[in-house]
DNA sequence: TATAAACCTGAATATACCCTGAGAAATGGC
DNA sequence: GCCATTTCTCAGGGTATATTCAGGTTTATA
């Protein structure tokens, strides 16, 4: 689904900056809201593809606008926000049909493949699917498999998203900046050393299945996931 | 039965939202009404295929609802919603022929399993549906049995429910959360840890008969059905 | 070649996550 | 009302994971 509109929701405005780039950079359309009231009226008039949205908002929750769209017979898939620790807001039955949740902090990417998810499953056509397939590496999304000319190999959540993140962007050099943003969680404030701690989990896992070295150390710059002629 | 048209009929706003979405998902059509007179205007004008009808309505109670229809000469199956404590022994008396209820709360997936059952039995077609069958594992939903290779294995109502759910998203990873949103009740205030349990409970029941363990752990995302090639 | 910067990787640590048994509380059948 | 089943919570133990760090290695460049 590319060129979807999203409509984030959300109070805080480093949050909403935080994806608005995310998202366009992405290609998606975004519009983007602080208040419920807004939120309600923009989708009416909108009708975006999907809605991001913050479970607490300061005039009325997220579970609430969801409800007023839905009266007015207004439909779109949701993925809700909300605090990790803010019992307050656990609101069950919120994952209804397509939705589906995470928690503060997020990390960019992840909140994309959220969105694709959801698009996936609620815009019945087949025209993205949830296999990522570059040279010799095969992830499947919806079951979090990946695997190396065939092998499944198993890999941590970081690992996961570090891996999906180098293939989404193949034959581009990364800065560890750019990993760092996109891959952690945007409250991280660790060093960049990390990220060549899980380059090297992953090489260890992946370099004994493939032929080639498929994640590349651009002295200086970042890495890079390499694809090659004739396989 | 896809695409089939439901008439959702309760006064509170909060539960027609909840049903209306995820049928929606569920790929019903679908109408929803707050009172007993809009119930029999509507089921009137559109023919809906089948009624899921709260028994206390502000206007007349679901029993006349029916019985309204009925004196038109309209014969729509019902899935009544009834309160615990308001007696569910008087709904049994309600319900002829195909028709159904359950008590709230309810967890939204079995109300879209009755409402598969109802049709299956007043609408002769696609009997087979009833029986899910993935890998190793084989429901039938008529019967409420399951059966591991062949062998039947006794499950709790809650275990029944949480497996079916798992086995209607086969290699796919879900999420504790929407696991708890689908399989448990809408007003269930608990933590995650309970969906583990019942994870432990089945697996307990399962494996001893399986050849592979068919319910994984994708360690920080969630549980998923797994099947196998040449199984 | 010498030097510094960048990178790799093993080890150490704290923590998060998951499994399971046990028991309390609620439920349902008789 | 009583007993059996089921639901739900909780805590202990075990393991995977996230993160940091230090020592070794490679690379660029003077």
């Amino acid at each position: 689904m590319k060129n979807a509109r999203v409509l984030i929701v959300d109070d805080e405005k480093n949050i909403r900056d935080l994806l608005e780039a995310g998202l366009k950079f992405a290609g998606f359309s975004v519009y983007s809201v602080g208040t419920g009231t807004e939120a309600v009226a923009v989708a009416e008039k909108a009708k975006p593809d999907i809605l991001v949205l913050d479970v607490m908002l300061p005039d009325q929750s997220g579970f609430s606008v969801t409800k007023k769209l839905r009266s007015m017979e207004i439909y779109i898939p949701v993925l809700f926000l909300s605090a990790r620790d803010d019992g307050a807001d656990k609101v069950t039955g919120l994952t209804v049909g397509g939705d589906d949740y995470m928690t503060k902090p997020f990390s960019i990417d992840e909140v994309i493949a959220r969105i694709h998810a959801i698009l996936r499953r609620t815009q019945k056509q087949e025209a993205e699917d949830s296999i990522l397939e570059v040279g010799e590496i095969k992830i499947n999304q919806d079951a979090h498999e990946v695997y190396v000319n065939g092998t499944e190999i198993e890999l941590s959540p970081t690992e996961y998203k570090l891996l999906r993140f180098l293939m989404s962007n193949p034959n581009r050099v990364m800065s560890k900046d750019q990993i760092l943003d996109h891959v952690w969680e945007y409250d991280f404030n660790g060093e960049q050393g990390i990220v060549e701690s899980y380059v090297s989990y992953l090489r260890k896992k992946i370099d004994p299945l493939s032929k080639n070295s498929l994640i590349q150390t651009k002295r200086g710059v970042g890495y890079m996931f390499r694809t090659f002629k004739e396989d």
